[in-house]
DNA sequence: AGCAGAAATGGTAGCGCTGTCATACGACCA
DNA sequence: TGGTCGTATGACAGCGCTACCATTTCTGCT
């Protein structure tokens, strides 16, 4: 039975019915009669139909989709806010168009070009730098936009985040009320990571408040990883080693620091603290669960998904929300 | 400047050529001059062009979408496989079009249905596992099936992934070539993940060649994780203390058994070795490196990318792709 | 019975683009 | 000089659906 594809054609005509009432039951929208309804979806069953998206974005000029752009898919951080995404959607109908920038401007403006083809709904984008064109295309094409991740800046549009700076500082206020004095730092790379920087600013303020000051600090080019995190520390510490806390710009070097101090010899907390950012599973999964700030990243993306189902209109022009965080005590600082 | 989105006829109006003309510059298909492709070039800029690709696929009935449906974005495992497809189709225009099942065969079900609206080129699956309806949906809508992960199944059109039967099986033999004897095993829920089961099905069918069986064994539901594999080797141990070695279904589990054996001051693989499956970097950051298997997830998403474009007609009829593994020694086994 | 008003259904005209076929124009050769 | 080819362009129909009005049929009420 080589047949071709049926259309909502054919469907009307085997239900004995007009297109647009076979619409109506597709899109579930306007009145109709139970026994009609009835009788359009046996016609569907029987015809194996499967409505044409992209006839019906054309016709409507509304497509159902929401542009997602994510820096990167290595980093489990993003995953997971994608799929707090998922979750905001539920079953709206609306479907992610997702794009991966690798942490570069330049790939992002092509992938907003590209999505915007579609028509979408919204653009969701983690983080707030952009290039000149990008911020053009979207503010012609008249799309929501959503900047995820952090609040510390004026948004397009909408922001669902938390202060990087605050968690910072009140990181660091945590852990001089733990009677930690002499901080050291591990980062990553900052210019592709603009929130680890805010952090690092938070940090920073919060020791000049007590009169304190880092003792040490090292950042290496690159994307953060447990190895790095490991190698970097114990870098460190060979250069400074009379630091009695390390804070780390995020759980996966933190992490890689506790396998260090296991490697070392050191006692986690007793002999040298370590404090992370994001509160990821493995952290929490360490034979001493890590000291660290849980970051919500399923909440943020459940949370702009559902902002921007809410209000499918025009921006707001600058609504934000904060999601918030928490400081995880544990027990390795 | 309130004016409406600008369309192919304006840009063709003011380049003062025919639609056909713009449309073949921005695709960038038929011979057209360069004096022309010059000034059509310029209109789109200064109307700030931005194509409809609804239309576009209405009209040519080819969407540029490829459909790819993932089991979770909770496990790096996948977005990695999703990172392997967006570096095979490169630039080719084409964009994944992404549903997470849930392990979910009803669920993937109705993504595959609301993808296939899209007319997709491709539609790519982790599993082989699917409804009767699914299968009936993807032959009638004649798209290009890749299904991924394991290749012990044959497939609607192209496989690519590993044998984890084999994974298994030459671990197994590997273990026992390094002097292990006394084997444990601790796994997480088949009914979700059905290569975990061939891989064990391999490693049983590895034992029984040497006259070996499994001393012991645990399986949780639920889906793995670092803790859930510390405290199930926390209680096989409990249940029988004598093992020599246990084999974890994935590195996460495995992780989660070095920290058990760190809290508990075992000292892995000299009097407990621990092998793993997937090679993640995690485990590879451990200060000692997990023994497991490399299952090139990246690649799997690549090669699978790269001959769907390769071959956009009619599906191969069960074309496979074995992108192997390979066992890393490590030093916990 | 008669009528307003709601509920259910249909006719028609595009949405913006691309496939198909036709046409115009040189360049080249005999 | 005329014919042939290849390159460059255009006219037009239509992809499958939905918005925007009708129009018809059913209530419930006086």
């Amino acid at each position: 039975m080589g047949r071709e594809k049926p259309t909502l054609t054919e469907v009307a005509r085997l239900a004995g019915v007009s297109e647009i009432t076979v619409s109506r039951v597709v899109r579930n929208k306007g009145p109709i009669a139970e026994k009609t309804r009835e009788r359009v979806r046996n016609a569907i069953q029987s015809l194996g139909y499967v409505p044409n998206r992209a006839a019906g974005t054309l016709a409507s000029a509304a497509s159902l989709f929401i542009g997602v752009i994510l820096p990167s898919m290595s980093n489990i951080v993003f995953p997971e806010v994608l799929r707090g995404i998922y979750a905001g959607l539920g079953d709206s109908g609306y479907q992610p168009l997702l794009g991966v920038s690798d942490y570069d401007m330049q790939k992002e403006q092509e992938i907003v070009a590209s999505l915007l083809a579609w028509q979408p709904m919204a653009v969701v984008m983690a983080g707030f730098e952009h290039t000149e064109a990008t911020v053009r295309m979207l503010a012609e094409s008249r799309v929501r936009v959503a900047e995820l991740m952090d609040i510390d800046s004026q948004p397009i549009d909408l922001a669902v985040g938390l202060s990087h700076r605050r968690a910072g500082y009140d990181s660091v206020k945590h852990l001089i009320a733990r009677g930690y004095r002499r901080f050291g730092y591990v980062g990553h790379d900052w210019d592709a990571d603009r929130r680890a920087r805010f952090r690092y600013e938070g940090l920073c303020a919060a020791l000049a408040e007590s009169g304190l000051r880092l003792e040490a600090e090292k950042r290496f080019a690159g994307p953060s990883s447990t190895i790095a995190g490991r190698e970097t520390l114990a870098a460190l510490l060979q250069q400074t080693p009379d630091m009695d806390v390390v804070v780390f710009s995020n759980d996966d070097l933190a992490v890689g620091g506790y396998f260090h101090c296991l490697s070392a010899g050191i006692v986690p907390r007793d002999q040298l603290g370590l404090f992370g950012f994001n509160g990821l599973d493995i952290g929490q999964a360490l034979p001493v669960p890590l000291s660290t700030v849980r970051s919500n990243r399923f909440l943020i993306g459940k949370v702009a998904a559902e902002r921007l189902l809410e209000n499918r209109g025009r921006p707001s022009g600058g609504e934000i929300v904060d999601t918030g965080y928490e400081i995880i005590p544990g027990a390795t600082a």
